[in-house]
DNA sequence: TTTATATTGACCATTATGGTCTAACGGCAG
DNA sequence: CTGCCGTTAGACCATAATGGTCAATATAAA
């Protein structure tokens, strides 16, 4: 007898499940993909690490892609309520609006790091080859938000010795760089999210910094300079 | 300098082959490892890239790892002789320091990428996990390396405005991401080596970049340094 | 020719992969 | 209790790739 192809996989169910079952397995898949890009990543490993029989995988999507292209949906829909919806930046002053991007960022910091890293690896590695369907809309929403940050800026602002394009990709290259540090600080276990003293000092820390790249980077405040 | 390991590898007679069949074995192999760090870099894809029977890699060297150590002696060997005997930094001014670093590292760019990217991957990758004989060692040649380049800076240079440890980090952060940037164009083949006049621009391009940093973090001087 | 060294790629045991499938579990209806 | 049925786990399978071996050569020297 031979059986129907297409009715495989109980997609829907899936979101019958435990939310905290749901929950596990969607991290497992978003930590394993970012990690290790689509044609690398295991589906043994994902069923290891969300405590879930393989066979699950498969009786919810159906295969490895179905899996991946599940995701992609699930972190382009996090990305457009979750993040692309604050985005509306009213001030030129590039500084002011990477400050409260990274603030929106770090307020989501639990829900937020995953999906955005499995994003940040779809676009890195070649995560639209596997799904060219999602390819597009990932580079178009990456494109939203490169010009949400990007467009209309007010050049004025800075110092007037140095190129107004090239302190914005300083600065945008210090964001970074900075981020990347605070990442590592938290991988390493140095602050966690609940201790309410050590994410204190973390703004602080933060506040000094974007202070810095004020001094840095833009017209003194109070004494007008007249060029 | 060579030792009988064993009478398995013939490990001496490498040396004696045509130089260039050697350095196509070892550039594939350092190109392998630095992509893939140890444990998942193909001996296969080694052979291949060296356009070499495997037979071979494993007459003269007797086994992954021992190719693994043999890349590891060679960098490190690399790194000394060519790299850090250059490194003698009288001058406490850091932007200095560093712009002669990244100098040293452009003027030996094509024979130097490749071992740098395998002492890197080392580092990030943990190879020293598969040959701790050779963790030590480069961890103390990384860390001779920092030494170099951090000890002893005179902070008074720096504005006075900013905290000069902080300076520091943001201006290593800005080179670093500088240099990203010109490995990107690098490999999107935006300019090559050959290329007398693209070469030219970049370097134009890398002084006022200094140029930027200097005005950015020191203060303003009516005096030119000169070495 | 004989001898010694180089060199290859088919071959092997092992491992890991994506995917399948059977057997069992648990709640529910009758 | 007995069937039923949506779930679930993990043994299982064919396949592919791995590090490593080896008999068969090619090369060159004596």
């Amino acid at each position: 007898m031979n059986q129907e192809w297409s009715g495989a996989s109980h997609f829907d169910a899936f979101h019958a499940l435990e939310p905290e079952k749901q929950k596990r397995v969607i991290d497992a898949a978003l930590v394993e993909f970012a990690e290790k890009g689509f044609k690398r990543a295991s589906t043994n490993a994902i069923a290891e690490k969300a405590q879930v029989g393989k066979g699950m995988l498969f009786y919810y999507f159906g295969s490895k892609l179905e899996l991946f292209e599940f995701l992609c949906e699930y972190t382009i829909e996090f990305a457009k309520t979750r993040y692309l919806s604050e985005f509306r930046f009213e001030t030129g002053d590039f500084l002011e609006r990477y400050r409260k991007l990274t603030e929106i960022k770090r307020r989501a910091l639990a829900e937020y790091t995953l999906p955005a890293a499995f994003f940040e690896s779809f676009y890195k590695e070649g995560g639209g080859e596997y799904s060219p369907k999602y390819a597009s809309e990932a580079n178009a929403l990456r494109a939203q938000l490169l010009d949400e940050v990007y467009s209309g800026l007010d050049y004025s602002l800075f110092r007037g010795d140095i190129d107004g394009r090239a302190a914005v990709k300083y600065i945008k290259w210090l964001f970074d760089a900075y981020q990347r540090e605070v990442n590592e600080r938290y991988n390493r276990g140095e602050f966690s999210i609940s201790d309410e003293a050590a994410l204190a000092e973390e703004w602080t820390r933060f506040d000094t910094f974007c202070g810095d790249l004020r001094k840095l980077f833009y017209k003194e405040a109070d004494s007008d300079v007249s060029n």
